[in-house]
DNA sequence: ATATGTGCAAATCCTTTGCATAGAA
DNA sequence: TTCTATGCAAAGGATTTGCACATAT
């Protein structure tokens, strides 16, 4: 798709990834990657839909999976519940709020590790995926 | 139940978490205590059924359920995937294989931080989930 | 022209629920 | 007896799939 304005610097983005910059997908990625957001798939529909968009289920869904896949975004693994899809893809890890499912990011130099173990042979470090749970008091 | 023999420390362990041991109970933890293991809710019933145990499916989930909450063992969030049981509840992490979803234990002495940050205000811990996503080289 | 993406509805997978029956206290 | 657990099948929610149509290169 031809791209110009604003949204162009974005379709180049998704284009270096080998995506395709359909008008859907960038609406998904303008959502997601306009500031840092933790959101799932309904709620970008939702969004999306009350913006006006023509987007279906699946089509966000193809978009998200693609997205993450290319690392654009990042998927992330709650406990059985939907899953999340973070627009922050640099290092860092979260905290979870165990009574509202609530995500919030940790900044990087919050968190250091003294140890970690090395991979186990043939295998290497795909990523950390680390997650804080609290409770209120 | 009245329970004797070898089972009985089992049954013992779950009359202290406030859980009757009923015989499914019993077979459910039988399987995933003997020794530090993962399983999946699909993978017990097929191993209780293979043993020729009579269970159905809501009861291993509920099962599951209720020793997760009583902190009898552990529930583990994957992305978007089906739930892990984990038998291990003493504190400690994961490798995660991406190619087969298994997860491998890490001894606590492997992984140390050397810093974390406090819990936001009016808010405690509850506990600390690290994967280490693994790919083959 | 050919490959790729989209929308819709139906299908699938995992998990929970409702309710009648069986078992425990 | 009274409470709790079990089994079954059906319901539920999230995600994927099949396929016809639309859009991109």
């Amino acid at each position: 798709m031809m791209v110009t304005g604003s949204l162009e610097p974005l379709a180049q983005r998704l284009r270096d990834c080998g995506i395709q910059p359909t008008a859907q997908r960038l609406r998904i990625a303008e959502l997601l990657l306009a500031a840092p957001r933790h959101l799932t798939a309904e709620q970008i529909l939702a969004e999306l839909r009350t913006a006006g968009a023509r987007v279906s289920k699946a089509t966000v869904y193809n978009a998200l999976n693609l997205f993450a896949e290319r690392g654009v975004i990042r998927q992330l693994a709650m406990n059985g519940e939907r899953a999340w899809f973070d627009s922050n893809t640099a290092p860092h890890y979260h905290f979870q709020d165990l009574d509202t499912g609530t995500l919030t990011d940790l900044l990087p130099q919050e968190v250091r590790f003294e140890r970690l173990p090395p991979p186990p042979e043939g295998m290497e470090y795909a990523g950390i995926e680390l997650f804080i749970r609290l409770r209120r008091v």
